[in-house]
DNA sequence: CATTCGTCCTGATAGC
DNA sequence: TGCTATCAGGACGAAT
């Protein structure tokens, strides 16, 4: 389940690999996975194929692939006064998209859904795969437009002050150096709703999804009922710091083990047998507790349609809302 | 306006 | 064995 620090490592791992290549060809094998693209499939390939790769970037989940045209013999992204991309090649993985690099040879995946073509260079693969089994993800062409807000952010090596529309209206992530918790402590403030679903809402803080919920609510103490708009400071600080923490602990877990060659979403899967304190671990013991000589398990509830793991112990249900 | 809920989708697994 | 039911969940758009 790519959440913020499994898209970072996807997009860390592309970024050497496309970045000044050229799209020279474009095979949709499904057109499912062409999500939000209103022109259709055979616009979506006309808007990439003869088109280079300026740079790969994200905000919260959305990840896209600013493009600049490849005219007047070919000059990369990278050479000087290069133009200002108009369009961008967006990338959102759902449930279980992947992005790989795959040299031509390798047999196609079995949920194998577009495949691009890439200008050669060196002993670099020749394709780009969106492999997206669940296809709760997908591909689309989006424009790129001025944005007064710094650019993109999200870890980008080298921000634009321009963002892909479609990801315009998606807040900062915990670990984006531009983000203003005053900002997103009065917006919090202002909503009547539980914080497990402020957490989820990407237009108020973005790349945090079930997992990473769950586990930055079992850090910081709180349970998901927890109504936002009594939420202390110091609470509010609290768990924004336990999702920073938990994505930099599975970022740094996904860059250990990611094989630069096979760019893909399972980088951080060791992270997960390890390192889960709450989510996947109902009926278990509570770690914290257990180190103080107290017994208790996790439990799962149902909520909002996905399941939420807290201990009732140290996560205590809020009455009224406000403890 | 803000908030909540239904929908998209496939494969693994449980139960009969 | 083989069928059906259930579950997993990100984000949008419809409904409230």
């Amino acid at each position: 389940m790519p959440e913020l620090p499994e898209v970072e490592v996807v997009r860390r791992g592309l970024v050497s690999w496309v970045r000044g290549r050229t799209i020279t060809g474009v095979e949709v094998l499904d057109p499912r996975s062409i999500r939000r693209h209103a022109l259709g499939v055979e616009d979506f390939i006309g808007n990439l194929e003869g088109a280079t790769v300026a740079d790969v970037v994200r905000r919260g989940k959305f990840l896209w692939m600013p493009l600049v045209d490849t005219a007047g013999g070919g000059r990369a992204a990278d050479a000087p006064e290069s133009p200002r991309p108009k369009v961008a090649l967006m990338a959102h993985l759902g449930m279980s998209g992947q992005l790989l690099m795959q040299d031509r040879e390798v047999p196609d995946e079995k949920h194998l859904k577009v495949r691009f073509r890439l200008s050669p260079r060196d002993a670099m693969p020749a394709q780009l795969r969106f492999v997206d089994q669940r296809i709760f993800g997908g591909l689309f062409v989006t424009a790129m437009v001025p944005t007064d807000d710094g650019g993109p952010g999200g870890l980008a090596e080298s921000p634009l002050p321009l963002i892909a529309e479609e990801a315009s209206h998606i807040a900062r992530d915990p670990l984006d150096p531009a983000f203003s918790f005053d900002l997103f402590y009065r917006r919090l403030r202002r909503r009547r709703t539980g914080l497990k679903r402020a957490l989820l809402d990407q237009g108020l803080v973005s790349g945090i999804g079930n997992i990473y919920a769950d586990e930055a609510l079992w850090r910081a103490k709180l349970h998901y009922a927890r109504a936002t708009d009594t939420l202390r400071r110091a609470e509010a600080e609290r768990v924004l710091a336990s999702a920073r923490d938990v994505m930099l602990d599975a970022l740094a877990a996904g860059g250990t083990s990611f094989d630069s060659l096979y760019v893909n979403v399972n980088g951080a899967s060791g992270y997960f047998d390890r390192s889960l304190n709450a989510y996947g671990r109902a009926g278990q013991a509570c770690k914290r507790c257990a180190d103080v000589g107290i017994q208790a398990s996790i439990r799962r509830e149902q909520f909002m349609n996905r399941s939420s793991h807290t201990c009732p112990v140290c996560q205590p249900r809020p009455r009224n809302g406000r403890w």
